[in-house]
RNA sequence: UGGCCCAUGGUGUAACUGGCAACACGUCUGGUUUUGGUCCAGAAGAGUCUAGGUUCGAGCCCUAGUGGGCCAACCA
């Protein structure tokens, strides 16, 4: 009986299709091949969760490999961060491979492909070959230098690459068809002349593969047997293909290139050169800012592995255009710190409430749950005093019955505290509520047992001694983009956009066993949302990073 | 000489060799609750882009159309 067949999506249904017909379980192996030329965002993310994913799902091995084939564009500290980020996500990768690592084999192998008439020397420009390139519904011209001797072509690769030639001079081009439907097939460049110094290779190599020359023997090299990426990859299958059958006999396994539809997320913009002019223009405040959808931004927000990954797995993959609504990702988010995130009191927008009946200069400390959802997290104590303060918002004088907290003349409760009633208001010349005063039940203390601490009012408020509390400095995110797809307005700039309000800096009185919270320490504020405490924090002030706020709170109230 | 890819509730995916369109998010309702959270129960919401065809039977196969996307870097 299989009626609890789990359903796959297209990529494991090639791999098990693979796998019935050719492959074999230990042949499997797949890889994640970024180019160490800017910060992994979420969407990388979705790569990474599905390569490495598949890696555990099968027991294969999974290469982080670096494509580190232009020199211009690559740093060594892009590199470090990358690993850094996909280690945090939590995978390991069985191989720390490098395109660069390749250089010399595809240099070889560029020799023989001459040697069988597979591939020339161009010399002319750039505009040039794009021109002779035709367009997609005219036909390419051929160079005048396709048909050089193949000594000749043999003599100026060996040429360019001991840097007698200067960049742009010439090329070495793939011969194949420059009639071709398939523009990349119109005699594409495998190797341009760079003199520019390469962050592992430093100054040895003068000529540099191009991706298509690279990726596919890379693959080869390292026998992965499924190569997946983003749909745009799609046309360069062909020549993908087109390369492993010129260079190899292909006898066992043949790498395979797939692609599935880049993953879009609402609200959001990835593009490195966007992002770049977010940090210059100062509208974050750099790569890691808590509103930034680079991995590092999304850490520092105080994101979990767990949720990323679980948000990678439940979007699945497809191969049509989409628009993930980030509060599928909030979810998630959500998801994991309810189990994870200790409950603590805090009050981000004051007001003073005094208990009339309640001794002066008494400190009752109370114990309080930390964790609802896990009775392994403990208790803590927190100080009860005369004077508290609570949120503005969870008071009105009076109010309707949808209003479930403090109005005159009615109880609520003071969480795992006592039962108050309100009575009076103090204002000021203006009308500004300035205090509350009320009685409280001393027989209602919670988890008590008495009677009185079993009766049931109709809301509970958080709040914080305002003697024995403390301050600290609280950053609320809001959405950077106002509009869910910033990128698709082509007549308008995606910076017209940008959410004014996408931070609110305040500060904001917390209970005092937030004292001791320490960098990364993630809490769920009572009614208000989960926050991490930032890097920025210092001895004398904790800062908090909103991470996202609690589903519906304070939405519903007016 | 143009080629190729894609189309299923608001969103994202499922539906194995054709067999009552399912799951999650979101939305709404009710219940529990010392968090308007969580948890629990339930509801609404698509008949699968259109038109033909094959078939006892089509979301799935075929043809055409429509709509969206990709391809003309010495980027990846």
């Amino acid at each position: 009986m299989s009626e609890t067949k789990e359903s796959l999506n297209f990529i494991e249904h090639i791999i098990e299709n693979d796998l019935s017909e050719s492959y074999s379980k230990d042949q499997l192996r797949f890889r994640f091949p970024p180019e160490p030329n800017g910060y992994l965002h979420i969407g990388h993310a979705s790569a990474i969760c599905l390569n490495f994913g598949l890696g555990l799902k099968y027991n294969a091995p999974v290469n982080l490999r670096f494509d580190d084939t232009n020199p211009a564009k690559e740093e060594q500290e892009y590199v470090d961060a990358i690993k850094k980020d996909v280690a945090w996500l939590g995978y390991e990768w069985d191989n720390e491979c490098y395109a660069s690592d390749y250089f010399q084999q595809l240099y070889d192998w560029a020799i023989e492909l001459i040697k069988n008439d597979k591939a020339y020397v161009d010399s002319q420009t750039s505009e040039e070959i794009a021109t002779q390139k035709g367009t997609p519904n005219t036909p390419g011209t051929d160079s005048p230098h396709r048909n050089r001797s193949v000594e000749k072509n043999l003599e100026l690769l060996e040429k360019m690459k001991n840097g007698e030639f200067s960049e742009g001079e010439h090329v070495l081009r793939a011969k194949i068809d420059m009639a071709s439907p398939n523009m990349l097939m119109r005699d594409p460049v495998m190797y341009r002349v760079l003199h520019k110094h390469h962050h592992r290779t430093g100054t040895d190599w003068k000529i540099f593969p191009m991706y298509d020359w690279t990726h596919g023997e890379s693959d080869y090299i390292e026998q992965v047997s499924h190569s997946f990426c983003t749909l745009e990859f799609l046309p360069h299958r062909e020549l993908y293909d087109w390369f492993l059958d010129q260079v190899h006999e292909i006898k066992n396994l043949r790498p395979k290139q797939r692609e599935f539809a880049r993953r879009n997320l609402s609200h959001t913009v990835v593009s490195k050169r966007k992002l770049a002019r977010l940090v210059e223009d100062g509208i974050v405040t750099g790569w890691d800012d808590p509103r930034m959808p680079t991995i590092s931004g999304l850490r520092r927000r105080g994101y979990t592995p767990e949720s990323i990954r679980n948000f990678a797995e439940s979007i699945g993959v497809g191969k049509r255009e989409n628009l993930i609504d980030v509060s599928h990702l909030e979810y998630c988010v959500r998801e994991d710190l309810n189990k994870k995130a200790p409950r603590v009191m805090t009050v981000l927008n004051p007001v003073k409430l005094v208990i009339t009946n309640y001794p002066e200069g008494e400190v009752e400390w109370l114990t309080s749950e930390n964790n609802p959802e896990d009775e392994s997290a403990g208790s803590r104590e927190v100080p009860f005093t005369r004077e508290l303060y609570i949120e503005r918002e969870d008071f009105k004088e009076e109010a309707n019955r949808k209003f479930f907290r403090l109005t005159l003349g009615k109880e609520v409760r003071l969480k795992n505290a006592y039962i108050i009633k309100g009575e009076s208001v103090v204002k000021d010349s203006e009308g500004n509520i300035m205090e509350i005063h009320c009685t409280y039940d001393p027989d209602s203390k919670s988890g008590s047992g008495s009677e009185a601490s079993m009766r049931k009012v109709k809301g509970t408020l958080h709040w914080v001694s305002i003697s024995e509390g403390f301050s600290v400095e609280v950053r609320m995110y809001d959405r950077l983009f106002t509009d869910p797809s910033p990128d698709t307005h082509k007549d308008k700039d995606f910076m017209d956009f940008v959410n004014p309000d996408s931070l609110n800096v305040i500060t904001a009185h917390a209970e005092p066993s937030l004292r001791e919270a320490k960098e990364g320490d993630r809490f769920q504020f009572q009614r208000l949302g989960y926050f991490v405490v930032d890097r920025d924090s210092t001895e004398d002030s904790i800062v908090f990073n909103r991470t996202v706020p609690l589903r519906d709170s304070w939405a519903k109230i007016s």
